[in-house]
DNA sequence: AAGTGGTCTAGACCACTAT
DNA sequence: TAGTGGTCTAGACCACTTA
């Protein structure tokens, strides 16, 4: 007892036991405001209390004018970032054959690097880089943000602007809602994916361009979105987002990074480690 | 404009782009209630909630008694959960060589898989599985949690109970909180590591037990923590946590599976990918 | 002693949903 | 039309920090 059991934890702790423990079944109506008042003898504060939290904490929606109810639990969609095979990988039948449609917007633009960007790029204090912000969209939805950074002078970063069906930054190698919903599909439009799928994205450009890339790292963390974010992305209240910074290496030269982010509520990501003896 | 905005969102909005643009540096005091109040001409409540979501956002620290003051952001501890090489993977000076001394508790015992334990582990529907419980404590403070299940008869799961320095299944390959706590510096605690270091935790084990695993696979996600662990990793309000759910495969079997709940207030994961051509 | 955050009460208005 | 969630007001008590 930290000070005595605050009143609406006592009201959150007991609806949060009926949700884990089954007694509330996903879709099921949480007790309104004025239920909870009178059920538990708290005051009105308490109640509005505990179903926010409750809320915050995912287990709750509250649909204005209709009530609360208990959330089905979101099916996270596997984002991989970067493949080895297909076997395993063993979701049961979350996936089904959903044929996703990725579009990608994208716009690029030269700017002076940033101290961080400056850093990861191992570039001097005013170098100049290009950034390309992208957009993908999954059935028309926004899925994820990508921002792409390069030195100038490895490539013509593309287009000022663009549309359409395209690889990324992003999505990476193996994106796409599925093993491959279609892997076939895959991450879009693409040559079709080959055997060696890593090349995908910058690396598959930067190949292009005779540069070789040899490692991708990846930097995982989890933080609330910036209010651009919250509205690019049209994520609810109380979401939290995966942030990947993604850098490439041509040897121990790092060619390009960039900072992904993607709604937390609606996707995971997976990795793949080869272990070789 | 959804609803011709709420008040509170006036003073969040207002305070957040203090703080994000500099205006408000980290640690300088927020107005309290009473002064929102007079100084955006809003009741109590909404100065109130202001505070809280500015909070729930973690901008800010609230400090009872005292005040809310912009809050440092938190340097987020790199966790290699696999790493080829130690080149690149390029932080700042952000890790000192604080020699972070890693313990772990263990607890392990037989249970019947549940479903899901079940489908990842490829096992019928009654299956046992051997359950260990790990605690992994960076300078006394809880720093990450981790349930190893594995089908029974693989091999002894070791004693019931253990304490001390020991690679378990969560830290992983590239375990610790840093690459070394010195990146740059290596490999990090334990016995010396190899350049075979990606054989740690549960995959040296299942090596010395005849099984040769070939392949790792993480999923990533961020989420609420459930208040056990919210308590046993004494987190403060507000911050999700990233849970990883990883599968050792050994061929086409999965032959350990586990869940690994990290504070994402205070590490991000690192993976490493090398790119063969 | 004054100020503060965390909690709490009692009541209210509005837009919305359900019936 | 009644009930609901989201928002909001005007106060209040307590434990705590600060001076």
């Amino acid at each position: 007892m930290a000070t005595s059991d605050p009143v609406y934890l006592r009201v959150v702790a007991d609806i949060r036991r009926q949700i884990v423990d089954g007694s509330l079944l996903p879709g099921a109506p949480v007790p309104s405001r004025a239920q909870l008042t009178r059920k538990y003898g708290v005051g009105e504060t308490a109640a509005r209390h505990a179903l926010r939290v409750l809320a915050a904490e995912g287990l709750i929606v509250g649909r204005v004018g209709s009530g609360h109810y208990v959330r089905a639990q979101p099916v996270l969609l596997p984002l991989h970032r970067w493949r080895l095979h297909d076997h395993h990988v063993p979701f049961g039948a979350d996936l089904g054959p959903e044929d996703v449609r990725v579009t990608c917007d994208r716009r690029s633009e030269t700017a002076t690097a940033t101290p961080d960007i400056a850093l990861r790029l191992r570039l001097g204090g005013c170098a100049t880089v290009a950034r390309t912000h992208y957009v993908f969209r999954g059935d028309g939805r926004p899925i994820q943000l990508a921002t792409s950074y390069e030195p100038v002078g490895l490539g013509d970063p593309g287009p000022g602007a663009g549309s359409g069906s395209a690889s990324g930054p992003g999505l990476g190698p193996g994106l796409g809602p599925g093993p491959g919903p279609g892997p076939g599909p895959g991450p879009g439009p693409g040559p079709g994916p080959g055997p060696d799928e890593h090349l995908r994205g910058p690396a598959a450009r930067l190949t292009a361009l005779g540069i070789k890339v040899t490692e991708i790292v990846e930097q995982v963390r989890t933080r609330v979105p910036q209010p651009a974010e919250s509205d690019a992305l049209a994520l609810p209240a109380g979401v939290h987002v995966l942030h990947v910074e993604r850098t490439h290496w041509a040897g121990d030269r790092p060619v390009e990074t960039s900072d992904i982010v993607i709604p937390g509520d609606r996707f995971r990501l997976i990795y793949t480690h080869a272990v070789q003896q």
